[in-house]
Order: C-alpha cells, then sequence, then structure tokens
DNA sequence: ATTAAAATTGAACAGTTGTTTAAAAAGGTT
DNA sequence: AACCTTTTTAAACAACTGTTCAATTTTAAT
C-alpha cells in the first residue's frame, strides 16, 4: 500500500487528464465519475482503483492548479532583488501566460472557494503570496509616506485586473463586445497596460 | 395552474428565503433540495409543490441575482445625463453597497458561469451593460483620439476593481492580511479610490 | 355545518452516484 | 510451464436525490 509501481503510468495518467479537463469545467459537485472515466475511456472501477475516492482525486488537481497559480508566482514576488514595478511586470506576464493557456482557471478556482470544504483552505494556508517581499515593500512604502493607500489594495487591483478579463469572457464574447481572437489581444495588450495602470496607482 | 393564489405567500417566502442561502452558499449542484427544506423548516414536498423543480426554483434565484447585479447597474450605465466619471462613481457606489450587504454574489454567480448550461446565457442576453451609453461613450472618446485603449478594458477594469476583493475576501481574511472589520474599511475607501483610479486610465 | 379547494405530510418511487467485490485478463519472474 | 502480482472488467450494493402520490389537515366560502 506504501510504494507506487513504476512501470505503466499510463492508465494512471489518463484519468488524471481527464480528471483536470471534466472537475475544471464542471466543478467538483457537478462532475460525476462516470463522466471523468468516459473522458478517459476507461473503466469506472479504475478510477477508485488509482486514486482511493473522487475526492482525493480532486486533491490531486486541485493542489496542481494552486501550484501553478499561487506558489509559482510567489517567486518572483518574493524575489528581493526585484523593485516593486519589476516584480508587478513578472507576475503580471506569468499570469497571462498561464491563463491564457488554462482559461478555466480562474472559474475553477472561485467555484472551489464556494463549495470547497477546508480543501482550498489546506493550500492557502502555506501561502507565501500575502506575506511576501512585496507585501513587506509595500508597508514599508507606506511607512515612508510615499504610498497613500493600504498596501491590500494593490495587491487586490494586481489579481483583479489580471483575472477579472477571463472570469468575464465568457460574457464579453457572448455579447460580441470582444470578437473571436480579439480576447487574446487585449489581454497581450494588458501586458503593458496593468503595469502602467499601478504606476499610477503607486503614487 | 395559471393564476397563482394570494392568500398565504409565507411558506412560500421561506422556501425562497432558504434557496436564496443554501444556492448562494453552496451553488446548484451541491445544494440538496433536502438542504432547502430543513433550512426552510418545512416538509420536502412543498418545494416541488411551490416550485416545480429544483431547476425552476433555481432560476427565480438566479434572475433575482442577476437583477440585481446587471439590470439595476445599467440604469447608471444608460443615462445619457450622466458624464463618464459619473456614471463610474455611482455604479461603483451602487456594487459596493449591493455587495456589501451579499457578499457572496460574485461567487455564486461565477459559480453558475462555470456549471450553468444555459441560465446565465439567457439572462445576460438581455443584459444592457455592456450595449449601454457609457459604451457608446468611451468609443467615441477613442474615435476622438480622447482614450488611448480599448473600451473593454474601462469595462473589465471597473468591475474587477470593484468585484475582485469580494472574491479574494476569504483568502485576505485567512492570511490575516486584512483584519476583522477591516475589510468594510477597505471598501468604503476604494469608492474614492475607484473613481480616482479609473480617471488616471481614461487618460 | 357542509363542502370544496388548498396546503401539508409521510412514504415511496425510480434513477443516479460513489464505492466495493469477485472474477478474469495481462504481465512478469523463476 | 507454473506461480504470483498487477491490472482490468462487469456487476452489484447501499446510500442519496429529485420527484410524485395518496392521504390527511387546514382554510375559506356558502
Amino acid at each position: 500500500m506504501a510504494g507506487k509501481k513504476e512501470q505503466d503510468a499510463s492508465t494512471e495518467e489518463k484519468i488524471l487528464a481527464a480528471a483536470r479537463v471534466v472537475f475544471t469545467r464542471k466543478g467538483f459537485a457537478a462532475t460525476k465519475v462516470r463522466d471523468i472515466a468516459a473522458e478517459a475511456d476507461i473503466n469506472l472501477s479504475l478510477v477508485n482503483y488509482y486514486f482511493r475516492s473522487k475526492e482525493k482525486l480532486f486533491e490531486v488537481v486541485m493542489a496542481e492548479a494552486v501550484q501553478k497559480l499561487v506558489f509559482e508566482i510567489s517567486t518572483f514576488f518574493n524575489d528581493e532583488q526585484l523593485s516593486i514595478p519589476e516584480k508587478i511586470t513578472k507576475a503580471v506576464n506569468y499570469y497571462i501566460d498561464l491563463l491564457l493557456e488554462n482559461p478555466d482557471f480562474p472559474l475553477f478556482l472561485v467555484n472551489e472557494i464556494i463549495t470547497g470544504d477546508d480543501m482550498f483552505t489546506r493550500f492557502a494556508q502555506q501561502n507565501t503570496l500575502f506575506q511576501s517581499h512585496l507585501i513587506r515593500q509595500l508597508f514599508a512604502m507606506k511607512e515612508e509616506g510615499k504610498l497613500a493607500v493600504h498596501p491590500v489594495h494593490i495587491m487586490m487591483n494586481v489579481i483583479g485586473l489580471v483575472v477579472m478579463p477571463f472570469l468575464a469572457r465568457p460574457i464579453l464574447e457572448r455579447n460580441d463586445l470582444v470578437k473571436d481572437g480579439e480576447f487574446v489581444t487585449l489581454m497581450n495588450e494588458r501586458r503593458m497596460l496593468i503595469p502602467l495602470w499601478l504606476k499610477g496607482m503607486l503614487g
């Protein structure tokens, strides 16, 4: 029960890939184990054979998502060599790259903040985003009187300006306010714009 | 089947109130009809008696939420007497008022964008937010060369700057970055700040 | 008080869902 | 080949879930 066997990871990986797709698109509660089995094109029982339960499988997928969205970004935020604008520029570009590849991530995570029991809490606990070097820099700036507002405002703005478009995307495209393919162009524009806007906010 | 009876709306309202609470907190898929019955403290069958099905009941709750969050705001956005900054200021204050009273709304709506079949689509169709007078004003400004960026950027920024804090709130408070009660203070600060920031973005 | 409609209840239904089980198939080692 | 482990399969279970039904209670009108 302890050691994992190597050899053929193909079935296990097929399940995991399918789980990523279905969980991300439908959320935990709306996802049926049979959906995952069908998407992976494997027998139903294999899901419980490789991952002990639906919940355990979900935890793996969720951990991956949080890893990508939160942990990686904290590298930039904790790099003591970088100035505030440099940190923001790096973070914005990393996020936009990531979200262009995984457009469902924000909806997925937000979805689980709501329903999630402790699942999201557990990961967020180890989160170094909100106790990062960037935060300390901002607080220091505030102390010196060089920042007029609470540092949390800045943090919320960075995340809000990057993430919100991906949340609003379905509505924007549905209402033909953003044409096909134009969304990507707009997001690429924001790589420049968001750091610029934040410079304005910082004073 | 056609005409609704008047007299005792108490039970019906109890169910509706309970549905608002449970649907908003857990989302459609994770909500059981028995949860709603328990929350309303009424017999299980009465949910189907007053509202034909779980889905029909959900549509009522969702329609209310969209009404509050989208339709009302379009009044401001379509008031031809108001300048762009005036529209934004009104919208920001209305949203912050509303969201302080219903902090779960954003999570709820986002949750249903993901899982929702056509439900959200149907309402968004009639949406006058993204074809509003404000949009036309912004496009006109762009034409005149007085606005450097695509108007959609501005729209996304308004919504993002207002809504994101409510999405992030659980995480912020969990990490003690925002103390008890401080969140409300921060949101009240944003009534002034967001219009200010947007003035900067507009040129 | 009688009568009819509306509201409420408890029980049951039919379908779904996560999980388990026992048996078969495949793979590897000696 | 014989033997053991790992993987896969079909079937079933037990709990859950949305909904319905028949019977009872409440309400309102005459």
